[in-house]
DNA sequence: TCTGGGGTCCTAGGACCC
DNA sequence: TCTGGGGTCCTAGGACCC
C-alpha cells in the first residue's frame, strides 16, 4: 500500500502559519512578478478565484472581499516543505518526495486495519510540528493513493483521510472521481474521454487496453492499469539525474533596449551556472530564448530561440555568459517590447565525466577554483555578494514582489517578532 | 501597466544505414 | 492484385505533472 500525503493549499497555508490573523480570511498567493494566482485558500476558491487567473483581472474581487494577497516567498515555502518531509520520514522507511508539497510513503508491512489510524496520526503530527494541514490518501497503487487523496480533500466528512483497501473501496472511489481528477489525465485527455462518454475514473478503468493504448498512449494505459489496482509506477526513492535545467523570468517591465535584456540574461545564466555546480553537472548544450508579450495587441508576437552545442562540457559561468550573449545578439531585434528571456542547459553530464576534445589543452583548474571561490563567498555572505558586472547593478528589469512576507525561517534578521 | 516557472515522456515523420 | 525487412537517430509537437 502507498500513502500520498499532500499539503492543503500549500503556499497559502505557509503564509497562515506566520499570520494567524488570516486563518479565516480568504488567501491567495501570486506567481513571480505578482502576475497570476497560483495558490488559493478554500475560502478564496469558494469566491471564484481560479488557478492561473491574471491578478490584474481579479484585483477588484480581492479588494471587495478583503482577500489577503501575497507575492510568492519560495525561501519560506521551500523551508516549510523540508520540515513537512522530515516529519513524514518518521512514519515510513521509504518516502518519495514527489513535489514541493506532496510525498508518497511506502506502507508495505503495516497491518491493514491500522492504516486509517496511521493516516490520522500523520495528519495530526504534521499539523502540530509544522503548522501545515495535510490530506492523506491510501491505496494499493500510486494512482489509487492519488485518487484517495482527491476524495480526502473533497469530502468534508472524510476528515482529510481516505482509504482504498478493498475491491469495494476501489470501485466506490473510482465511481466518485471525475475523469479529469485522475492523476495522469490532463485537460486534453479529459475532454477527449468525456466526449466519448467516459466521465468517471471507473468508466475509464473499464475501457479495453487496445482502445486506450491507441487513443491515448502507453502512459494512459499505465494509468488505467494502476486504477485497476495493479502497480506499474514504482516509488522513486532518489531523484533520477536531471536531464536539463531552465532559468527564465518575465521582466518587471517591458524592455526595448538590448542592454537591459542582456543584463537579465546574464543574471539568469549566472543562476543556471550555480545550479549546475550545486548538482555537480556540466552542460553540453545551451538554448537561449527571448520573446515579447504573447498577449500584446500593440505589436506582433516575436519569439525566437537559438540552441547550440557548447565547445566542451562546462559549468563555468563566464564561459556560459559568453555563449549566451553571443546567442542573444543573434536573437535580438530592435522595435519590440520584450517580456521575457531565458536559458536552457541540456545534455548534462556528471562533472568529471566530461569528454575532452583530443586537442583541448585548456587548464580548467583555474576555472574550477574561481567558481568554487565564487560559490563559497555567495553561500556564506549571501546570494550575489560577488557577481559578473554584465548582469548590471541597478537591475530595474527585475520582477517585482510587492506583497512578500519575510523569510521567517531561513534568515536570523527576519525572525517573527511577537508582542505580548 | 497588467498574464509564472520548472520539469518529463511519447509519437510521428523524415533522414540515414544495411 | 502484389515495390522487403530491419534498424538508428533526430526533431517538432503535444501530452502530462507540480
Amino acid at each position: 500500500m502507498y500513502a500520498l500525503v499532500d499539503c492543503n493549499n500549500f503556499y497559502a497555508s505557509c503564509e497562515r502559519v506566520f499570520n494567524p490573523a488570516i486563518l479565516h480570511r480568504p488567501v491567495i498567493v501570486l506567481s513571480n512578478n505578482d502576475g497570476c494566482v497560483i495558490a488559493r485558500s478554500n475560502e478564496a476558491k469558494a469566491l471564484g478565484f481560479k488557478m492561473g487567473d491574471p491578478f490584474f483581472k481579479v484585483r477588484g474581487l480581492a479588494a471587495r472581499h478583503g482577500v489577503a494577497v501575497f507575492s510568492s516567498n519560495y525561501a519560506l515555502y521551500g523551508d516549510m516543505s523540508s520540515r513537512v518531509m522530515q516529519t513524514l520520514e518518521r512514519f515510513a522507511p521509504e518516502v518519495e518526495i514527489y513535489s514541493i508539497d506532496e510525498a508518497f510513503l511506502n506502507l508495505a508491512g503495516f497491518a491493514e486495519d491500522r492504516l486509517a489510524a496511521l493516516a490520522a496520526d500523520i495528519r495530526r503530527t504534521v499539523r502540530q510540528w509544522t503548522g501545515i494541514p495535510v490530506s492523506v490518501g491510501i491505496g494499493p497503487t500510486k494512482t489509487l493513493a492519488k485518487a484517495a487523496n482527491q476524495l480526502a480533500k473533497k469530502d468534508p466528512a472524510a476528515a482529510g483521510v481516505w482509504l482504498i483497501a478493498t475491491e469495494r473501496d476501489r470501485r466506490d472511489a473510482l465511481a466518485r472521481l471525475a475523469i479529469g481528477d485522475v492523476w495522469g489525465i490532463g485537460h486534453r485527455w479529459a475532454s477527449f474521454l468525456e466526449s466519448n462518454g467516459i466521465a468517471t475514473a471507473l468508466a475509464f478503468s473499464r475501457q479495453p487496453d487496445r482502445w486506450i493504448r491507441t487513443r491515448l498512449n502507453v502512459i494512459g494505459l499505465r494509468t488505467a492499469v494502476e486504477l485497476r489496482g495493479t502497480p506499474c509506477i514504482p516509488l522513486e526513492l532518489s531523484p533520477p539525474p536531471k536531464k536539463g535545467l531552465v532559468v527564465s523570468r518575465a521582466f518587471g517591465r517591458k524592455l526595448t533596449a538590448y542592454e537591459p535584456v542582456k543584463e537579465a540574461l546574464v543574471a539568469y545564466v549566472t543562476r543556471a551556472g550555480e545550479k549546475l555546480r550545486r548538482d555537480r553537472l556540466l552542460a553540453r548544450h545551451m538554448q537561449v530564448f527571448l520573446h515579447n508579450s504573447p498577449f500584446s495587441t500593440a505589436e506582433p508576437y516575436y519569439g525566437n530561440a537559438s540552441g547550440f552545442h557548447l565547445p566542451h562540457p562546462t559549468s563555468d559561468t563566464a564561459e556560459l555568459i559568453g555563449h549566451a550573449t553571443a546567442a542573444l545578439r543573434r536573437l535580438f531585434r530592435p522595435g519590440f517590447h520584450y517580456a521575457k528571456c531565458g536559458v536552457m542547459l541540456a545534455e548534462l553530464c556528471p562533472a568529471g565525466a566530461g569528454q575532452r576534445d583530443l586537442f583541448d589543452t585548456r587548464d580548467d583548474n583555474r576555472s574550477r577554483r574561481l567558481m568554487t571561490a565564487l560559490d563559497a563567498i555567495n553561500r556564506r555572505m549571501g546570494r550575489d555578494t560577488v557577481f559578473y558586472a554584465g548582469s548590471g547593478i541597478r537591475r530595474d528589469w527585475k520582477a517585482f514582489a510587492n506583497m512578500k512576507t519575510r523569510h521567517f525561517t531561513t534568515d536570523w534578521r527576519q525572525l517573527l517578532r511577537v508582542s505580548a
